[in-house]
DNA sequence: CATACTTATTGTAAATTATACAATATTATT
DNA sequence: AATAATATTGTATAATTTACAATAAGTATG
């Protein structure tokens, strides 16, 4: 089925920020776009919205279009609607947001794009429209989100280090965190479960391998908690 | 001027969420509609979004528009835009929402309302599209915003007493609280400052009266505090 | 094998904060 | 003087936070 343009709504697109995570830093997925406006930059993923699309249901199709990525679930984040925001016309645009696991998704630049990479959310290219703001927009989101929800099981590997999901805290909030307290107060929440086994292939002290109690993640996650740092 | 129809986003549009407090209730300000769609009926202050207008701008002229407040200073709350949510085609709305002092603004109805009025939170008669959605998911974030931030400065009366203040974190929150641990917590913030004077005209012990230190409720409003109740 | 190297793991005392709980104080009214 | 209504306050116990560094367990090296 070919899609006449009447099908879309040519002021409004949506833009997904994505998150992952590679045991030092919060990544954020960019594509290199093929076409104008933007071409040869990096860029969010983003695209018009369709007439008669949920908004939710837009971010996935952008981002699948774009980067391949499938079965992603995303939040929203906000719209940014500055007038000068697009160069062309004006375009206000939704803003999603995702975490995910690195590993467990494979890419595939879409039609519109030359590459997609993961870009260390500390070392980022100038973007083109609002971009960087959408990003900024989404890591503030991310550090608040951490104090009151549990995080680490949409970003770390099944299972995962102490120092991970530290290195993860430490990576989001950008501070150093004392180990033993932050273990302490970690292990305290009841989500992790020790699997017993340890990691392979170091140089040194193996450490412990845990995983997350799902049931009692997603129930804290709906909660609320109060972890502060 | 006149602005012709085509400086118009037909497929966005701005809604408002301003609550208010009495004193014992949470109110939402809603406006009875004098045209279609929604004749006759209580919804929120909504209005298309201009092509060259900045979304907060927008949501301030249409909220003038709508019940005659001037200088609100509102947030974005996010964006609603499942495509069954106006029936005569296809419109996103981008919700803001307010906190504002009843006694300090009055309202004047504009063309298209025959009447504003502040609806309890709790008896919120039907609206019509997602207006009721809306207020739920703004509800919402107000309730964590209480968690993180402290409130009271926007809603309340210049100087009031601790049992307002008390009243309102309850009416937000919908939960009873203990009052000596509440005031112990509260008077800990250290961001209110004693008038020395009283209530007046209650037939009962008169209660003290405080108001913000202005300075330091926002420096914790940046900051961000950790208020679990 | 002994030593160095690297990271993992753990405890404790002191301070602070949270929690549960009800009697007394102050005014206006009768 | 008694009543009614709300305001105000304290304390003991438990739980949590904070600051702080020594020891353990592997691998690598000579």
């Amino acid at each position: 089925m070919v899609k006449s343009s009447s099908n879309i709504l040519k002021n409004v697109s949506t833009d997904c920020v994505i998150f992952g995570f590679d045991n030092a830093d919060i990544k954020v997925l960019l594509v290199k776009l093929a076409v104008d406006p933007g071409k040869g930059e990096w860029a969010l993923p983003g695209s018009n919205i369709l007439y008669d699309e949920d908004l939710d249901v837009a971010a996935k199709r952008v981002l699948c279009e774009f980067t391949g990525l499938e079965n992603v679930y995303m939040e929203q984040l906000q719209s940014f609607g500055k007038t000068s925001r697009f160069p062309l016309f004006r375009v206000i645009t939704i803003a999603f947001f995702a975490l995910l696991k690195i590993e467990d998704y494979s890419l595939e630049p879409g039609p519109k794009v030359t590459e997609t990479q993961w870009h260390s959310i500390n070392k980022l290219p100038k973007l083109p429209f609002d971009h960087n703001e959408i990003i900024e927009t989404a890591r503030k989101r991310l550090k608040q989100r951490v104090r009151i929800r549990p995080i680490g099981f949409e970003l770390l590997p099944q299972k995962f280090t102490l120092t991970q999901i530290q290195n993860l805290y430490e990576s989001i909030l950008n501070i150093k965190l004392d180990t033993r307290n932050f273990r302490k107060k970690l292990l305290n929440l009841k989500i992790l479960i020790d699997t017993h086994e340890r990691q392979k292939g170091v140089a040194h002290r193996a450490a412990k391998l845990y995983k997350f109690d799902k049931r009692k993640y997603n129930k804290l996650k709906e909660q609320g908690i109060n972890f502060e740092l």
